[in-house]
DNA sequence: TAGATTGTTAATCGATTAACAATC
DNA sequence: TAGATTGTTAATCGATTAACAATC
């Protein structure tokens, strides 16, 4: 079953959610004790009926006339989220991109971990970048088998995608998280999210010209 | 006017075009001259129906039986998304990702050119990456005014960014591309485009779910 | 011609928004 | 109590999909 409580959610609303925990997460840090759908609205630009249909997904039951408690709401968030359930990942392409991954502290908030990463640059592996090991690619299936690794990272030039998402796929990796502008043809039961600087770059432009 | 034809088109077939581009880019580099809607679905996972209504947005016409003139569909798209009109922009924060992104090539093809970056850190001040002049942020302002950039990269950390993006405002700045987690506050007439690892991730992992 | 493909018009689907009774 | 806010149910809006005539 792919929702514990059979409840489904939009894309839209899934991609709010960290939204409004960030803002929540601010509140409580101000000891706000509760807060209306209203004023989160206000903060994050939206409608409150939305905020409210949103947060509704997570289970959160709001008071009249107080609105939400904040630390439930930011409970029940993470709860929803699954952002307790820690996922071990790994990464390849060492790269200023892929140190900058390496180094992201704000990923085991969500429950994400690389526990490593790989590179065929000898100059690197071996070392640490971020406090994270560097192994030589041709270590990858090894230590993913070994460890039930199943989120890859891909930070390589665009030319080595295909061949590091082969070589993931064949260790065992079941998903691919492509930071390499290239599409990747990958087996139907792989799932691949794909990180697109032209597209963001294409929204950038035209929230620019509706603006304008 | 937001839009020279006057034709509305939704944020996902604006994030669908680059995909088709990429495709219709490696379908000319092996010289295939015409390709049909369901040739391309195929190929991005979508359906031949939602190609066509996409593709018709940037005003192509195919041919029946035959299906899109490769050259002309790539042609069209690079017009309707104003990949050739060229846009300056600034980066802030030179770090793993600032340097990542200042070495990024691919935005040149999407019209974008980051022509320097900024730091405050000395060792860096002064120096080049991948070919980029940095800046001590002190002459941001300066060089904003005097080049008259509109549009922002901020990549420092997140207790800095709010910081950043006053000044950047200061400076003229009218579009801010945020990659720090942190939620800006801004003025309406400001821009803000917000990259959102946390959301990325998100919707990673509901894609694990959703498959097994 | 027969068959493949486009592009238009209409139907469906899903997300957002509105309205409002229930609550404190 | 009066007023603010929730959560539900219904209406609206917009995007996707289906159906199909037109074209070559």
């Amino acid at each position: 079953m792919s929702d514990k409580n059979n409840i489904k959610i939009s894309e839209p609303s899934l991609k709010r959610l960290p939204l409004y925990y960030h803002h929540l997460k601010f509140l409580n840090s101000n000891d706000v004790k509760y807060v209306s759908s209203k004023k989160i609205a206000e903060k994050i630009n939206l409608k409150p009926i939305q905020v409210r249909k949103d947060l509704s997904i997570t289970g959160l039951v709001g008071k009249s006339r107080l609105g939400f408690n904040v630390k439930e709401a930011i409970a029940k968030i993470e709860d929803y989220m699954g952002w307790k359930h820690k996922t071990d990942g790994i990464l390849v392409g060492c790269g200023d991109l892929g140190s900058a991954l390496l180094g992201y502290d704000n990923f085991e908030n969500y429950g994400f971990n690389i526990i490593a990463g790989f590179d065929n640059n000898k100059n690197i592996v071996g070392k640490e970048i971020h406090g994270k090991k560097i192994f030589h690619i041709n270590k990858l299936k090894d230590l993913s088998n070994r460890l039930k690794i199943k989120v890859g990272i891909i930070c390589v030039p665009p030319k080595s995608a295909q061949k590091i998402a082969d070589i993931m796929i064949k260790s065992g990796i079941k998903a691919i998280w492509n930071f390499a502008p290239a599409a990747l043809i990958i087996p139907e039961d792989i799932v691949l999210h794909q990180e697109d600087m032209a597209s963001s770059l294409t929204l950038l432009f035209k929230k620019i010209k509706n603006k304008f």
